[in-house]
DNA sequence: CCAGGTGATGTCATTGACTGACATCACCGA
DNA sequence: TCGGTGATGTCAGTCAATGACATCACCTGG
């Protein structure tokens, strides 16, 4: 636990989470998920395993530690959206409100993020649990917005699979594409649907 | 391990998965997922944790076991219906094949697993991706069929849909109400939204 | 400048989920 | 009767996760 570099620093090295996602991230890259051990992290990231338990609360977390922050932005600008605004508007507001999050630095760590959630039972399962919370988030947000609730439901779980397909036609898109630009795609693709 | 019982039955008492099964769902509903242990419920069954897990993947599964059954039963009567059925009408009919799985027998069992799995976060994991299966299940004999991609997604993510919300309203419901009424019940909902 | 509080971390011990390897032994078929 | 088979038990081990307690740089009030 002692490096030139913590010594010059103060106590400990900052930002210890950030190290841990990034180790993570880096091993489940490089041995898969079942393949990599919490105190593997840990080391990578010169902390203890308990450290890590203590910035996530447990070894899948640790890849879906920013989708409160990004469902908190995306009910915000849902919230944000003129009065007026149909239900779809308002929560086309809300998934166009995400490409703030999902720039081209990011694009990359997306990718390889993507890869190892697929190939993973539990952490797709995470990641269906947090997309199930996201849609009662905007439901709620809409609730509020004075929609009814068969609407509000509806328009949410639209939302939600909107975000859900872009992001990965994003992912697969070559890299000058914004993501912005994507979702635009994709609801003109859900407009052709339903037409 | 030896009780009269077994001594008369053979080697073993028969049907252990199913006394697993029984043995889980009355110490989740009494002390709780989480306060339940594998060696408790084993224990129960009269076997040993690691014969626990030679019929379940893990704790979660034995509250899932019947779910690649009725999988396969719906996707069947999909496959069943009419060659001129409308995709719609053949998820229908997939729907409504799930009423021969849940009887008035079935019933309290499902209601006392529903509350467990919906207090139990990992649970409600494990069942959403349960649907997500059940959800490519049926798209994919919907391309068996012919139906075009974008149409068996969204027929299948409908069915579904029609499942879930039958399911818990059946649950819901007074104790003769069969499912197949609710489904049915379910489906005139939907088709007044659309309308 | 010092004492005490605070926060992020480390250390240790423990529980419990899950797995692999190997042993057992009633049953069944040749 | 004998050997194979299948379901189980036993044992040892790994690893995720948590609670209790110690440490110690840093900050703040006096």
């Amino acid at each position: 636990m002692t490096s030139d570099k913590i010594d010059r620093m103060g106590r400990w090295e900052p930002d210890a989470a950030g190290r841990l996602r990034e180790a993570a991230m880096a091993l489940y890259a490089e041995r898969g998920y079942d393949g990599t051990t919490v105190a593997e992290i840990a080391d990578r990231a010169g902390v203890t395993a308990r450290t890590f338990f203590r910035h996530f609360a447990d070894k899948r977390e640790v890849l879906f530690a920013g989708s409160e922050q990004l469902e908190r932005h995306m009910v915000e600008a849902l919230a944000a959206a003129p009065a007026d605004a149909s239900p779809m508007e308002a929560v086309t507001a809300a998934v166009l409100a995400t490409a703030e999050f999902f720039d081209d630095i990011r694009r990359d760590y997306s990718r390889r993020r993507a890869a190892v959630i697929t190939s993973t039972p539990e952490l797709r399962e995470r990641e269906l649990i947090k997309m199930a919370t996201l849609t009662t988030s905007l439901t709620d947000g809409l609730l509020e917005r004075g929609v009814a609730p068969d609407v509000a439901a509806l328009a949410a779980e639209t939302g939600v699979a909107v975000f859900r397909v872009s992001f990965e036609r994003w992912i697969a898109a070559p890299d000058d594409v914004p993501i912005a630009d994507v979702i635009q795609a994709t609801l003109k693709t859900l407009a052709g649907l339903t037409a």
